[in-house]
RNA sequence: GGCGCCAUAGCCAAGUGGUAAGGCAGAGGUCUGCAAAACCUUCACCACCGGUUCAAAUCCGGUUGGCGCCUCCA
C-alpha cells in the first residue's frame, strides 16, 4: 500500500516497523462540546484506514486520545458551573454517540490527557535533563533551537517562523519559538503536582505521552487534520525524538478540511455544523458517505445539496443490498447459467477496490468499485439465481461495505404478523384486480415505514430509511 | 512576507503522459395493473496563455480565480 507521507511530501510504499503489525495514533477531539462535521472527517477516514489495514491482514493497534484538560474545558466548566471532569465526561459520552452513529469503531485505547500526567512529567523531566527544555516561572518550555530538525514535517524554515511576527513574544521564554510543555497553575484552575510546582500539561505533550505509554517510542502512522501539522505535530516530533532519540512516527497522514461556502468552518465565522444537528435532519450515514466520497486530503465543501446527493447515492447501495436479501429468500437450490462468470466479475470489483485503496486510501475510487459491483449484481439478479451465487455476492459486497464502514445498522429484521397479513391481503386484492384496494394497502404500509416492490419473484419489502 | 493546496459536465467526484471512471440530477426507452426498484441509451472541446512531446486534463513556465497553514483549531 502507498501512503502520502507529509514528512516527505510523497506517496511512499507503506512498510511497518514490525512486519505484520501497525501502530496508529490519531489525534482525537478536545471534549468541551459536540463535535462538528469537520471533526468527523478524521474520525471517519482514519477508521477506514484502520479497517483497510486489518482487511489487508495487518494486526492493527489504534489509539485515539481525548483531550480532557485545556483552556476550552476550563472555560466551559466555568460557564456551566460544573467541574472540568464533568464537562469531559459529558462530551466524551456525546462523542461516542456520534462516533457510533457514524459507524466508527472505538479505538483499542482512548486515553485521556488527565490519565497520563505521570508520563508527561516523566517526559518533561527527561527533556530538562537532556537540556532540551527549561523551567521558567513554573512553566516549562521546549528549546526549539536545540532540535536542528525542527520544521521537517511542516517544511517551515525556522527563520521564517520567527519573523512571522505572530509568534507569541514572552519574557518567560528564552526564544519566541519555544513552546510550552507544562503550564503553571492559574487561580481557580485544575492542577497537578510536579517538580516545577502546581500546574497542568501543555497540549502537545499529551499526545507524545500517550503514544509512549500505549504504542511505544516509535509508531507507524500518525494521523490528524492538516491544521495540526504545525505547530502541534511538529512539536510532537521535537519532544518525542529529543526524549527518546528515536524516530517518532514513520508516516504522517493529514486529512483536508470540510468547508462551508468554500470557507473554513469556524466558530468565529458562525458557519459550523455539529454532527448531531446534521444527523438529526438527515441521519448519520450520509455524513459518513460524504467523508468517503472524495479523497481524504482534498477539501470537501458541505452543503444541503451535497448531503442530499449523498442520501440518493446511499439509497442505490441499500436497494442493492436489500435486493440481495430478497434474492436469497427466493433463491434456487440449483445453480443457473452464467454464475461462474458472475462471480468472476464480482471478484474483479474487489480486486479493483484493493488496487485503488492501496493507492493512498482512495475511498472515492473504492466507492466506484462498489458501484460497479452494484450494477453487476442488479443485472444478475433480474432473474432467480442459485443460492450459492447469491451468498457469494452478499459476502463480497459486505466485505467492501465493511471496510468502508458503510451500510452498517442494516435492519434485516422480520415483519410482524399484522404487516405480513396486510401484504397478503394486498396480494389477494391484486389477484382479484382490485387495484384500488391494493394501492390503498400499499399506501398504508408506506405510512407505516414499509415500502413494497412487486417483482416476478413476489413482493419485496424494505423499511424506509 | 514564508510554506503549501486547488480549478474536470447542471451538481459531487476519480483519473497525473496514450486520447475523459463512478454517483446525483435531466432526457428517451424496457419492464410493471399502477408504482417503486432495476436495466439499456443519452449528457465534457478537463480555468486561460505559452512550451516540451509522436502524444498533455496529466509534465514545465506564466496568467486569472479560489483556499489553507504560519495563533487555539480536524
Amino acid at each position: 500500500m502507498k501512503i502520502y507521507n507529509t514528512l516527505s511530501r510523497k506517496k511512499e510504499e507503506f512498510v511497518p516497523i514490525e512486519p505484520g503489525k501497525v501502530r496508529i495514533y490519531a489525534c482525537g477531539p478536545t471534549v468541551y462540546n459536540f463535535i462538528h462535521i469537520g471533526n468527523a472527517r478524521p474520525i471517519c477516514v482514519f477508521d477506514v484506514l484502520r479497517r483497510y489495514l486489518e482487511y489487508r491482514g495487518y494486526d492493527v493497534k489504534f489509539v485515539q486520545n481525548f483531550t480532557d484538560i485545556d483552556d476550552k474545558l476550563i472555560k466551559k466548566a466555568n460557564e456551566e458551573g460544573i467541574t472540568v471532569p464533568e464537562v469531559a465526561e459529558r462530551y466524551i459520552a456525546e462523542y461516542k454517540t456520534d462516533a457510533h452513529g457514524l459507524g466508527v469503531r472505538d479505538a483499542d485505547v482512548h486515553p485521556r490527557a488527565t490519565e497520563v500526567v505521570d508520563k508527561i512529567v516523566e517526559i518533561v523531566s527527561t527533556l530538562i535533563e537532556k537540556g532540551f527544555a527549561y523551567e521558567s516561572n513554573g512553566d516549562v518550555y521546549f528549546r526549539v533551537r536545540r532540535f536542528p530538525e525542527y520544521g521537517k514535517l511542516s517544511h517551515m524554515p525556522i527563520e521564517e517562523l520567527e519573523s512571522g511576527a505572530r509568534v507569541d513574544v514572552s519574557e518567560v521564554k528564552e526564544d519566541p519559538l519555544d513552546f510550552a510543555l507544562w503550564k503553571a497553575v492559574k487561580p481557580g484552575e485544575p492542577y497537578w503536582e510536579s517538580p516545577w510546582g502546581k500546574g497542568r500539561p501543555g497540549w502537545h505533550i499529551e499526545c507524545t505521552a500517550m503514544i509512549q505509554k500505549h504504542l511505544g517510542e516509535s509508531i507507524d502512522i500518525h494521523c490528524g487534520g492538516v491544521d495540526l501539522t504545525f505547530p502541534h505535530h511538529e512539536d510532537e516530533i521535537a519532544q518525542g525524538e529529543c526524549c527518546t532519540g528515536h524516530e517518532y512516527a514513520r508516516y504522517w497522514m493529514h486529512n483536508g478540511f470540510i468547508n462551508v461556502d468554500n470557507q473554513k468552518m469556524s466558530k468565529s465565522l458562525g458557519n459550523f455544523f455539529t454532527v448531531r444537528d446534521v444527523a438529526e435532519k438527515f441521519g448519520y450515514e450520509p455524513i459518513k458517505y460524504l467523508m468517503l466520497s472524495s479523497h481524504y486530503r482534498s477539501p470537501i465543501n458541505y452543503s444541503y445539496d451535497i448531503i442530499q446527493q449523498c442520501i440518493a447515492s446511499l439509497e442505490r447501495l441499500h436497494n442493492c443490498r436489500d435486493h440481495m436479501d430478497f434474492a436469497l429468500k427466493t433463491a434456487l437450490d440449483t445453480s443457473t447459467v452464467g454464475e461462474e462468470a458472475f462471480c468472476a466479475d464480482i471478484d474483479r470489483c474487489v480486486e479493483k477496490f484493493v488496487e485503488v485503496m492501496d493507492d493512498d486510501l482512495n475511498t472515492a475510487d473504492g466507492i466506484t468499485a462498489l458501484f460497479d459491483m452494484v450494477r453487476i449484481i442488479n443485472t444478475f439478479l433480474a432473474e432467480p439465481r442459485g443460492r450459492q451465487a447469491v451468498e457469494y455476492a452478499i459476502r463480497r459486497f459486505d466485505e467492501l461495505t465493511e471496510v468502508l464502514g458503510l451500510l452498517y445498522n442494516r435492519d434485516s429484521g422480520e415483519l410482524d404478523s399484522e404487516i405480513e397479513a396486510l401484504i397478503e391481503a394486498r396480494q389477494q386484492a391484486r389477484a382479484a384486480k382490485n387495484f384500488a384496494e391494493a394501492d390503498r394497502i400499499r399506501d398504508e404500509l408506506k405510512a407505516r415505514g414499509i415500502e413494497l416492490k412487486d417483482t416476478p419473484q413476489g413482493v419485496q419489502w424494505s423499511r424506509i430509511k
